[in-house]
DNA sequence: TAAGGTATGATAATGATAATCATTACTGCA
DNA sequence: TGCAGTAATGATTATCATTATCATACCTTA
């Protein structure tokens, strides 16, 4: 029963995988053209969706409004300037005890989590002070 | 020098003070419009931008890509379901530690920041098993 | 009041994602 | 092996939130 996968959705996780990092459709969509003929954008977008729903990849979305995704196995999260878009990774996680306590609490299986956090780097705050 | 409000950020403010909950920006248009006259939907966007450059508003994008807004002030946090949408709030929120280690750390304001669970609802994902 | 700067709003442009739909590939069975 | 039914694919179009434009209204100050 368990939905087995597709040509395109293996594929897809084959390169998250060896890219072990976050990256938008639009891009995976060229990469993939890069390695074989014939993808459709749209299997593309079809392809993450189902990987999402399988438990198997995550996605978060950026100030732009593009969403980028990765293997859930990567526990990655950012701290982010609201004004330049500057964005840096943070190596702690303080979420995985509370996961694990919803997701008997709440009836839910948990999938991924994502944090971030928001404010103003250094140098943009010190141009938001001058008035800029 | 710190940026004065302008009015329609000041409406904006109280509305969403008022509300106590997060809307998006298409729906404090319609919200705006109903109280006064002539709010035009672009000084909604400049104006939850700005607020957010102000660190009085944060902002969390849904599912269907729409930014929802609230004041920062409300830390809340939910659990989602991948399948329906069903979003169920959370209380608790383990963060504000790492938050502040953050702060000093990294040389970052850090004005707000977004948690998010995300997985499959008790009844989708017995939908899921079954080979929907 | 005149000048300069800022805020506003109507409107068009952008761009990522979702929906269509005809075609192709696969699966199980006669 | 041949066929019917089903799932997957891809080209294309539609959707829709957000952003960019730009002309106008407003406000501050000399
Ligand atoms: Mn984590
Ligand atoms: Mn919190
Ligand atoms: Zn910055
Ligand atoms: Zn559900």
């Amino acid at each position: 029963m368990e939905a087995q996968r597709t040509r395109s959705q293996e594929q897809i996780l084959q390169l998250l995988g060896k890219l072990g990092r976050e990256i938008s459709a639009q891009a995976l969509y060229v990469e993939l053209r890069h390695h074989r003929q014939g993808v459709g954008l749209a299997t593309v977008y079809r392809s993450l969706e189902a990987l999402k729903l399988g438990g198997v990849v995550q996605a978060r979305t950026l100030a732009n409004g593009e969403a980028v995704y990765s293997l859930v196995q990567e526990d990655k999260h950012h701290l982010t300037c609201l004004q330049c878009g500057a964005s840096v990774p943070i190596d702690a996680c303080p979420v995985h005890e509370l996961e694990a306590q919803l997701q008997t609490s709440k009836r839910f299986r948990i999938y991924y989590h994502t944090l971030e956090f928001f404010g103003l780097c250094s140098l943009c705050e010190h141009q938001h002070l001058a008035g800029a």
